[in-house]
RNA sequence: CGGGGUGUAGCACAGCCUGGUAGUGCGCAAGCUUUGGGAGCUUGAGGUCGUGGGUUCGAAUCCCGCCACCCCGACCA
């Protein structure tokens, strides 16, 4: 491509809106514009790093087994009525009515179309398993889309949706997508984990997040720095040893005025004498269908609310009003305590190691000091507290380290829960008529753009992985000499006839601009080409995530560059 | 949905408090000079000041409504 004829609008300040780096690249670099809160264009060099995702991921599902093809992004309001989504999606679905008064929505996801394709055309377990992935525009009136392309209202998605026989078929066809995602993943070049997950309002038994490691991601994981576990936050466990505290040293439960004593912090300072968070308990009411309930935890943790949603097995928990607390506990908040609570009662495993503790006493401006669990209180004890950097590996007990990552897939088994709603059956070899059991997985391709760049950018702008970049090398010639043109013409050509994808910066520019614009934009190799090398025979080559050129011959700069574009994970075009 | 903020030239902003015919930098066009890390000088084009109403002799500026966008929170396969 020639940079003259190209439409790369480049910016040299940062829109004001922008917040986190891939965004404000993108839109500077001249990849993406917005067009509305969550809605962008992609631009020649975004589109050329969508295609080249795209194609990675088309390349490895095809291979996994999959078959692509494309469901409408209109969808009649029926099908999210019989599966009761039209209700439960809520306002993040974008509703639209025909001429007519008929209703329907544009795509979220799929799972109520793809199920109702199946339950027309299988009938039999000679047709299945069965694997179907499209790469289509997804829509979601999310409460707050932010970061640019990293959470969009229309982001394109890959999608995939796998049919079996029986949960072991199935399990077998998650574990087949589980290996193409590893593929895809590591192709594209990105720095991710694995981690265990909250399978959501999907309803599955298993599944699995792949996140791009990034400092500005939206979600927490941790990872063991000795094994492969790794888990997003919302689920993550801790260690935990079942040892009992010895009784004899327990010591005797007291009552102390803490006159404006709320926090565990303020605690800590007004009791003194060195008193430690973990020696503290903190007690929080919530209110479940219509109910109190108080989760307990140590001072230095945090109440984890999706793993008290599990434990009491409801779609969510709602922490308590200042109001309810009062009614509840009969004290103001900050106040609340486990000793002698009406009411259910659920403690964080952590909470049964601590001994002698401070707990709130139920009554404004008092503690207890020295409370032990199951001298002074019991209640259900569960994995309850939020994972932090402290705590031990479940499988390992080395210690986890806290990771924020860019959600960049999620794969799922769903069991049933469509199949049978809907009626999605097959005629197994025994003549029976069972649900199929599916899968469904998913890929966020427009986020991944940005993902890309988050993890890979400096303060000049992005350095792309060789295997997505827009264009592999970006050649340089400085200054109007007519030599160094042809020469770089000549190079320009010889890297095409390789099947090298170049950019070639024919601009009337001065070198400052081209130099600064190759930062911005970010291609992994540069090729400058002066006349100070035009004369020694040289070019200089410089990888955009070195800080040093190499000078290279022009008799072997092709066979250098080839070879560098392959090293790097870049393929050759066909050129025959 | 709650709280906060911003809308003025393609981009980033000043002007608003204290009302009086719209400004700066970058970018764009032309000319001369310059040419290895966003050049210098000269000239020029470009704006319904988000939108609707109100106050006033007069509104970018004051008042009210609406819209859009951003941030924090809530929410979120």
């Amino acid at each position: 491509m020639r940079y003259s004829k190209a439409f790369i609008p480049t910016q040299k300040e940062a829109p004001k809106d922008a917040t986190t780096p891939s965004h404000s690249l993108l839109l500077r670099a001249g990849y993406a514009r917005m067009v509305g809160a969550g809605i962008y264009e992609l631009l020649p060099l975004g589109m050329r790093v969508l295609t080249r995702i795209s194609t990675i991921i088309r390349d490895e599902m095809d291979r996994a087994g999959a078959q692509e093809f494309l469901m409408p992004a209109i969808v009649p309001a029926e099908y999210f009525k019989e599966s009761g989504r039209w209700d439960s999606f809520g306002p993040a679905l974008f509703r639209l009515k025909d001429r007519k008064g008929g209703e329907y929505h544009l795509g979220p996801t799929h799972e109520e179309l793809i199920t109702d394709l199946v339950r027309r055309e299988v009938r039999s377990y000679r047709q299945l398993p069965l694997n179907l992935y499209q790469v289509q525009m997804k829509y979601r009136d999310e409460p707050r889309p932010r970061a640019g392309l990293l959470r969009c209202r229309e982001f394109l998605m890959k999608d995939a949706y796998t049919f079996d026989v029986d949960e072991a078929a199935a399990t077998e066809s998650y574990g087949i997508m589980r290996e193409a995602y590893k593929r895809i993943f590591s192709r594209l070049g990105l720095d991710y984990r694995i981690v265990e997950a909250d399978s959501g309002a999907m309803g599955g038994s298993t599944s699995a997040e792949f996140q791009v490691l990034a400092q500005n991601g939206e979600d927490a994981i941790v990872a063991c720095g000795s094994c492969d576990y790794a888990a997003n936050v919302e689920v993550a466990e801790a260690h935990f040893k079942e040892t009992k505290q010895t009784n004899g040293k327990m010591g005797a439960r007291e009552k102390v005025h803490t006159p404006g004593v709320h926090s565990i912090g303020e605690v800590i300072s007004f009791l003194g004498g060195g008193l430690r968070p973990e020696s503290t308990l903190k007690s929080m009411i919530y209110i479940v269908d219509g109910k109190p309930v108080m989760a307990v935890v140590r001072g230095d943790h945090e109440v984890n609310e999706v793993k008290l949603a599990r434990v009491l097995d409801v779609e969510e928990v709602r922490l308590a009003s200042d109001k309810e607390v009062k009614k509840v506990t009969g004290a103001s908040v900050g106040f609340a305590g486990p000793v002698d609570f009406d009411g259910r009662l659920i403690v964080d495993r952590a909470v049964t190691h601590v001994l002698d503790a401070v707990v709130g006493a139920n009554e404004t401006d008092q503690h207890y000091r020295n409370v032990n669990h199951g001298r002074d209180f019991t209640g259900d004890v569960h994995d309850l507290h939020l994972v932090t950097e402290g705590d031990g590996c479940p499988k390992c007990n080395d210690h986890l380290r806290l990771y924020r990552g860019i959600e960049g897939g999620h794969i799922f088994i769903l069991g049933t829960h469509y199949s049978a709603k809907m009626g999605a059956t097959f005629v197994n070899d025994g003549g029976k008529s069972l649900p199929v059991v599916m899968g469904c997985y998913g890929i966020g391709v427009t986020r991944l753009i940005a993902a890309a760049v988050e993890q890979y950018n400096d303060d000049d702008g992005i350095l792309w992985p060789m295997a997505i970049a827009p264009y592999q090398v970006h050649i340089a010639p400085l200054g109007n000499d007519g030599e160094v043109a042809a020469k770089s013409e000549e190079v320009y050509q010889a890297l095409r006839a390789a099947g090298v994808d170049a950019l070639i910066d024919d601009r009337k520019e001065r070198p400052g601009v081209k130099f600064k614009d190759a930062d911005l934009l970010g291609m992994p190799i540069r090729v400058t080409i002066g006349k100070r090398g035009l004369a020694s025979g040289e070019a200089e080559v410089k990888e955009r995530n070195h800080k040093d050129a190499e000078a290279v011959s022009f008799d072997t700069l092709i066979d250098h560059l080839t070879a560098l574009v392959v090293k790097r994970g870049g393929r050759l075009l066909d050129v025959s």
